[in-house]
RNA sequence: GUCCCCAUCGUCUAGCCUGGCCCAGGACACCGCCUUUUCACGGCGGCGACGGGGGUUCGAAUCCCCCUGGGGACGCCA
């Protein structure tokens, strides 16, 4: 490594957009031990530049989860540092500049279409099997032909001819036609810059040596080049982490997988398990040993060492890697932790008002809440119901099923439907039986409190994957 | 569809760069045995992979090419 010749800077520049998730997670540990070794300062970047989804909360529980795992980083929006605003929303001017910067210099343009023409385009490109992009309608546009006030997004001037390099650590030179390069927008009609924009302005003034990030980046790293190309800046290191995958290969995603580090938190994950995990995904410390603390692969680590298999998120080594570390947990940890995370106050006060009429005595509150605490619902009476049947008396479990797919999982009676249609000839249904054909009530168990109760004490995540796996072994 | 990336047991991986020590090593899971008054932990063992085809070479999991397969990207989301 070259750890003297140059100040080694990474950073993790999460969007504060939804629950903090295990590939940030994945991410940040690579990033973070690579940092130690050398050194270097770890920047955390909040990249709140969608207006519409950025929330305040999401930024907090993506800190806490990080804190919770012992990843912290040296700066950061609530640390500081000599390179603030960490925050992108906090930065507009000096993207706004940035872009004033390369209008100037003819390597961007003002692009005025509506939505509703790009959608028209993209279409037509499918159609015709090209790639999609813009189809550069407003690049050469005079610069005063359109009103003063009309709504614009900028975009960078892309090259017409020629490809674009760059080198990843792991996978050595990748090289893309510029063809494929999309003019890309840098500013968007809400003044905000993209992704493209910000990220590289940020790398570049946070003075980023090496860009540690996930490999759904590859694509549009060409556009990163091109953008510290037009500035006349030098690009930092790029190196692309493999994706973490669901079983079925695809790239890991809440639908198919809890991927929340909340939902890993609170299920009773040490933080160690999960390190020690998500650094067997891509590396191994040894040929024979599997257990390490972070300090340990920071001796060991190798970065380009890193395997390029994009590996499947396999609950059941995260549980016996668990495992070994809870044995590991002493006695007065193990009662503080219980008490501080299981039966915490908190928790417990939340189930007062459920289970207070429902217990005979003491003891009975393990038998009656025993599912508030593992997430195992009951399914009471999965039912084909002939078209023929009332349809009120199956209405109101017809509701909670949809509820709890619609809010839990995310589906619709589409989805829904093609599922019972899978099970159709196990089920013997006649197809005029499938129009409403189910009656399923999800519950805790016969005596249990509310449904809806229910959820918001477990918390969705929680339920979800019960109910996927239901569905699933039915 | 276009472009890009990837390819060793069901899963995570070692080996690949610097061919021979690999008829491929470890771990999870699974199965069996031992230990244990139960269960768990622990110990021992079993099952189980170099995607296919061409080269190069005395010799290929390792180098090259093609095919196949998987994934990702193609947004005024990141």
């Amino acid at each position: 490594m070259t750890a003297l010749t140059q100040n080694i800077r990474l950073r993790i520049a999460p969007s504060p957009t939804g629950d903090p998730h295990v590939g940030l997670a994945y991410v940040t540990l690579f990033n973070y031990v690579f940092c130690k070794q050398n050194n270097g300062k770890l920047v955390l970047r909040i990249e709140d530049t969608d207006r519409e989804r950025s929330k305040p909360s999401s930024e907090a529980n993506i800190m806490s989860s990080l804190k919770w795992l012992g990843l912290n980083w040296d700066e950061g929006p609530d640390v500081g540092g000599p390179y603030g605003p960490y925050r992108q929303s906090e930065r507009q001017a000096i993207y706004q500049q940035h872009v004033q910067q390369l209008l100037d210099a003819g390597k961007a343009y003002r692009c005025f279409c509506s939505s509703a023409r790009l959608d028209t385009v993209r279409t037509e490109q499918r159609a015709k099997g090209l790639t999609t992009g813009y189809d550069r309608h407003c690049r050469e546009l005079p610069a005063a032909s359109a009103p003063a006030s009309a709504p614009f997004v900028v975009r960078m001037k892309v090259p017409l001819e020629g490809r674009t390099d760059f080198v990843d650590t792991l996978r050595g030179v990748i090289s893309i036609d510029n063809h494929q390069v999309d003019d890309q927008v840098l500013l968007k009609a809400d003044g905000f810059p993209t992704y493209h924009l910000a990220n590289v302005v940020d790398d570049h003034l946070m003075e980023i040596s090496h860009v540690i990030r996930a490999e759904e980046w590859i694509s549009s790293t060409p556009k990163h080049v091109l953008l510290y190309a037009a500035f006349g800046w030098k690009a930092p290191v790029f190196l692309h982490m493999p994706l973490l995958r669901n079983p079925d290969k695809s790239k890991i995603s809440k639908r198919k997988n809890p991927v929340s580090l909340t939902y890993y938190q609170r299920k009773g994950i040490l933080p160690a398990a999960m390190l020690n995990f998500l650094a067997l995904m891509g590396w191994s410390y040894s040929e024979t040993q599997e257990i390490f603390t972070v300090a340990e692969m920071q001796e060991k680590f190798i970065l380009e060492k890193i395997h390029l298999g994009s590996p499947i998120f396999d609950l059941q080594k995260l549980l016996w890697l668990n495992q070994h570390y809870l044995q590991l947990v002493g006695e007065d940890e193990f009662v503080t932790t219980l008490r501080q995370q299981v039966f915490s106050d908190s928790y417990l006060r939340k189930l007062y008002p459920l289970l207070r009429t429902r217990m005979d005595c003491w003891e009975s509150f393990v038998e009656k809440a025993d599912f508030f605490f593992t997430g195992a619902l009951q399914y009471q009476g999965l039912a084909i119901c002939p078209t023929s049947m009332p349809q009120a008396d199956f209405s109101k479990g017809m509701e909670s099923l949809l509820l709890v797919l619609d809010e839990v999982y995310e589906w619709n009676s589409a989805t829904l439907e093609a599922v019972l249609n899978q099970h159709r000839e196990s089920l013997q249904w006649k197809p005029k039986d499938y129009f409403m054909p189910l009656r399923l009530i999800v519950t805790g168990r016969k005596d249990s409190p509310p449904l809806t109760e229910t959820l918001e004490v477990l918390g969705r995540e929680m339920v979800r994957f019960r109910i996927r796996d239901y569905l699933k072994n039915f």
